[in-house]
DNA sequence: ATGAAAGCGCTAACAC
DNA sequence: GTGTTAGCGCTTTCAT
């Protein structure tokens, strides 16, 4: 392995001279400029990223924070790894993925202080969440995918839970829908104050009682058993529901499951939305579901990009932004039946 | 931030019987350690990873290679990178996830010679994988998740893919089915030589041609369209089939979507096997489905331990290991018509 | 059992 | 525009 050293012997200058070509921070004549990067090329020359961290006191690794103790992730944060890793490696950096739940703030503590990581993304963010501090006091830049309660000086990106709840009720609403379940996460999700979880709670009582109907909310088990069992809850709670809401990705097959079982038949009986969803989940039920698109690796990019601006000394403001997930309209959702009449229009699936 | 020389100040020894108390590579009388460990957690004092690592010449980070051209990662996959940074981190490694798909040998070979790696895990292989080569001219230690055509001297996990497909066979084989149909990865998947198609066609053709019968395989897009399709395309090719395989965790669900279209009803017309699955996945569908259950998280896992293996030093032999899948029996298959007459058991389902 | 000091390979003053 | 050199914070000989 060629070091800085080598190079400079065969370029005949020094070795500043050759770091200096790498870094750029000082003007070089064209002439040596070419004789370096010649030498470099011979000997197949990279910079010891371990021997660069150390002078520079920057690794250009990145880490992403996320608790892995559940049956690992759902379609929706694994697109926001992907789209984290494709952004940290289109910038150069390196993204270490770090098992941290929100229960290792110690973990976290020693991990922050080992200087390895320039700056770290932290998922899962719970309404209440110790990791936070712990990194802000170990001077660590961070960007939260997700937001606690607090978010003042706070930069994050976040799904905007709010707009995309409200546009789901408004399309059901919309539909001619009245008697409307919203299916949520776990009750223990939502006791641990996990953000999606207690933030669609608020925005579903909210909605409804702004259209003046009765929020019924269930919370659910991230499982198909578990959705089968909150339908069954659902439809104990509201017999005459029409539209159903689901934020939980694996649960909403459980719903389907058990409304076929029901013999309620999607959209005619029973309209389905998934909240929160990629459009490859919503494809593969039948019919295909009505879905609030999630914004996916978009969220993932985003996050680190601003990661890296905040190391990037830039200062500004701190990012806090807010994505929408879309309505994308499938085949799970119709008119009710009144509202057929209403409009006249044909029954559908028929 | 404290260093290794405040330690040193303040529990008034020497630097280096520091490090030696940190290390343990030479015995330290009681008092002086506990004198150390001491100044260490007044201090706060955590190793700066940087430092250590061009000391030692070694990062404690180990890479995660994989491809993320597509459309980001399926369950199965993503078992592999939770399980390996799982792994990872009980070891005290870091575990960085980059996106470096068979085409992009010249970043791979690059980021192989920055010397931030102690090691690579590489995902996703091929048949025939440059890859491969580019690591080990680099001299960087790595285990395959998958494997090439010659294994001879190269470390892997793979799913023994023979194996899974033998037993799905003979699963719906036993069951009295004749007519079988296996939807395999894409076209271009197979073109491409990447493993997980090449090795199940090959199995395919020879588990059926063992029970003498024929092979009938069809590619499908992975992608709930992309099962239609292949559907659609079985049925062509053998109007009469009663079961199909699929090893197309997306393409599945199209598979289903389209059988309840054409009036088919799982299992009693047609049984459905899904192949090399998770768990979770299986019980989306209704009726859940029979699968070959995936090692999933083992895999990622096994392969992080038998790197880490690998780099301290034992130089054992290469670890080369074929993990099975497990036949796990829900509804989604039944004997056949003929098969009940014979056995004199009920139809089932009604 | 402990200390002193020479690197590890690079960056960034500080000289000229 | 270029060279010299002192670190960055650790490990590890070589002494004692």
């Amino acid at each position: 392995m060629a070091t800085m050293h080598d190079v400079a012997r065969l370029a005949r200058v020094s070795v500043s001279t050759v770091s200096y070509v790498l870094t750029g921070t000082r003007p070089i004549s064209e002439a040596t400029r070419t004789k370096v990067l010649a030498a470099m090329a011979e000997l197949d020359y990279q910079p010891n990223a371990m021997a660069r961290g150390l002078a520079t006191r920057r690794s250009r690794i990145v880490g992403l924070l996320m608790p892995m103790d559940e049956r690992g992730l759902g379609a929706t944060e694994t697109a926001f790894v992907t789209g984290a890793a494709a952004a940290a490696s289109v910038a150069g950096y390196h993204l270490v993925l770090s098992p941290v739940g929100a229960a290792d703030v110690d973990d976290l503590r020693r991990l922050a202080t080992q200087r390895m990581l320039d700056g770290v993304v932290l998922m899962e963010v719970q309404v209440e969440d110790g990791r936070v501090a712990a990194l802000q006091e170990a001077g660590l830049p961070v960007v939260l995918i997700g937001r606690t309660a607090d978010t003042t000086g706070l930069p994050f990106v976040d799904i905007d839970f709010d707009q995309t709840v409200r546009e789901a009720v408004a399309h059901v609403v919309g539909l001619g829908h009245r008697r409307i379940v919203y299916v949520n996460h776990s009750a223990a999700a939502l006791a641990a104050g996990y953000g999606p979880a207690v933030r669609t709670r608020d925005a579903f009582f909210s909605a409804m009682t702004g259209h003046g109907l009765e929020p019924v909310m269930i919370p659910a088990e991230d499982s198909a058993a578990g959705g089968r069992a909150a339908l069954s809850a659902a439809i104990e709670r509201a017999p005459d529901l029409t539209a159903v809401l689901a934020m939980n990705e694996n649960a909403i097959f459980g719903i389907l499951g058990e409304l076929a079982v029901r013999r309620r038949v999607v959209p005619d009986d029973v309209s389905v939305v998934s909240m929160v969803t990629s459009p490859q989940v919503a494809e593969l039920a039948h019919p295909a579901l009505t879905a609030m698109t999630s914004p996916g690796a978009a969220l993932g990019r985003i996050a680190v990009e601003a990661l890296l601006r905040q190391l990037d000394g830039a200062g500004g403001e701190t990012h806090q932004q807010l994505l929408p997930c879309k309505l994308e309209i499938r085949g799970s959702t119709c008119p009710t039946r009144k509202q057929h009449e209403l409009t006249g229009s044909g029954p559908p699936g028929s």
